[in-house]
DNA sequence: GTCTGGCACTCCACATGTTCGAGTGCCAAT
DNA sequence: ATTGGCACTCGAACATGTGGAGTGCCAGAC
């Protein structure tokens, strides 16, 4: 019985010490949950707890808040995903359906997110690893500045502003283009770089041709798979005196999208598997006291993932069980 | 003599209060300026500085900060600006200099902004009213999408995913494109809800060319001037207990782009004039007590805003240089 | 061996003084 | 118009006391 109930009683401690942010006693305890055994005896079973590194008290007789590692107990023991109720189910549907954009989806995505769990949420954007090129379009916006711009079937726009280094008319951009677009049509991107080499043009041209060739292979590296988006920030101020003092170095990451990005892609994720990092197990020290909740989602040939931020005491089975739940609605409405 | 001294009182309680984030009592202020009086003098000073309004005490026997109606005295009395120090002025040039892209360009603008005053900063997306459709290209992206990409010869390209109502073969989608673009090109923006009405396309096609009409009138009209890019919310937690509790509504507000960009088109602000709102005189009542400090940037073709917010009791004579000065710098970079 | 009741102990949160100093308002004198 | 002086107010900081929640531990019951 004692280990059963051990794992009872680490719970019970986690759902409390999350429901009202104060240190749980052994008495409490007992008497808000079922459980059918003394206070002293729930104190014989916390101090094997504490020993175990599960749960901490803040001080001398206070009562039990629970560790990163208690945390993570936590979370490896809930196997069964906390179903979200029909109504949210409707509500993702309902937000998720019908979007004009890819950006204007992720957009949705993410505040959608933020407000099922009240907590920051970020949308990495999808990667088409295998998407195509569609078009490139070279406008001159200015003497010597061309617009390039790439366009993929799987609906990316990708711009950059190159310097041709020498005035060019209609006629000779023109011949740019077409001759871009011969080489380049249906060119899956991860081949975009080969593909610029074989291009032929008029002599004349060769400079611009290699200034434009570099540019288009750096837009078919970098796409987007780099960008997040995020929302609910608002969300960190509401937490009380949670991170409190933390809050400030937590914005500054969040603006640092850099360190996010490494966080994200750090983190094992498999479509339809959600996958938590609690507090320090996280690499970065301005995480210290934070969680992360992530998962993959999208289609075959276009992964990304999405996650929630929030503090360490954050309600687990609600978060993932809406992370989980958006990823597969967001999946779906992708594979169109 | 009189009203001349007051005024420097009131400025020299502005300037300390800013400085120390403590209500300023009569004799600190004597010691800490050169007023040649005693603190009895300055606090007469003081009682009808109060009654005008300007200044008020937190709670009876503590020292006076400024009002809303303090500040904006200061502010109306401040005519030569502070001029940015050399290295300030060089750290502007390095960083904005050699944009790759608007995007980009602004990105870097909003940064420096933002650690140039320590304060949250926004930059609007300039618009360009007199510019011109340069090509529309037309992407089917799965058997029903269409994506439509709009490029302008002002650089800015944009796009959005269209419903076809019918599969289209490369045939059809071909004569849509030549279609479009033969009436759309060189057309300015303002015209091409007219310009779409011109087109003509076989009958088979015409509900799809409705549809595609629709969405580039939306196109054109809503080019990016209700987008901004933001950078600094880190600086919010940095401002002590200022902005405190209000500091969620704040980033709620920021989320909301919708009501920054309101307060951003109804503040007056031609190019080179830097208009200050501050506190309460902004019409939403999250800004309370918050300060906005913007100003006109671009060229006569493309006029946007930028500003800064940060606490009223903000250092208004620095953060009013940077922003009148970063916004200098950019006009001429976009002026290339 | 496991659980239980009881008891002494610890420590925080809160309330209640008490002091100290900065700041004010006012007035009579200059 | 300015000044010095004085009584007064109020908050910050510190000390003290009390109550309650929580703990650890032990001896006894099952």
């Amino acid at each position: 019985m004692n280990d059963g109930r051990r794992a009872r009683v680490l719970r019970a401690i986690v759902e409390d010490y999350v429901a009202t942010n104060e240190p749980v006693g052994s008495k409490a305890l007992v008497e808000r949950h079922g459980l059918e055994v003394s206070s002293a005896t729930i104190r014989n079973d916390m101090v094997a707890l504490e020993q175990e590194g599960l749960i901490a008290q803040p001080h001398t007789s206070a009562g039990r808040i629970p560790t990163d590692k208690g945390y993570r107990m936590f979370v490896d023991r809930l196997d069964e995903v906390k179903p979200l109720s029909a109504a949210e189910k409707r509500a993702i549907a309902r937000i998720i359906e019908r979007p004009v954009d890819i950006d204007d989806m992720l957009d949705r995505t993410v505040r959608l997110l933020a407000s099922l769990t009240h907590q920051v949420a970020v949308v990495q954007y999808p990667m088409a690893t295998t998407s195509q090129v569609r078009h490139l379009e070279l406008v001159d916006i200015a003497p010597h500045r061309l617009l390039v711009v790439l366009i993929t079937d799987s609906g990316q726009v990708e711009q950059r502003i190159v310097d041709s280094g020498m005035p060019l008319g209609e006629t000779d951009i023109a011949l740019l283009r077409d001759a871009f677009n011969e080489v380049l049509h249906r060119t899956r991107l991860d081949r975009v770089a080969a593909a610029c080499d074989t291009v032929s043009v008029p002599p004349g041209l060769r400079d611009v041709a290699a200034a434009i060739s570099e540019v288009v292979t750096d837009l078919a590296r970098s796409t987007r798979q780099d960008r997040l988006v995020m929302a609910g920030t608002a969300n960190l101020a509401r937490s009380g005196r949670d991170l409190g003092a933390h809050i400030g170095p937590l914005l500054e990451a969040f603006e640092e999208q850099v360190v996010l990005l490494k966080l994200l892609t750090s983190m094992v994720a498999e479509t339809g598997r959600v996958s938590v990092r609690i507090g320090r197990e996280n690499p970065v020290e301005s995480f210290a006291s934070t969680s992360v909740v992530a998962t993959g989602y999208g289609t075959d040939d276009s992964e990304a993932k999405l996650a929630v931020l929030g503090p360490t005491r954050m309600d687990y089975p609600t978060t993932m069980a809406a992370v989980r739940a958006v990823a597969k609605y967001v999946s779906v409405i992708l594979s169109e």
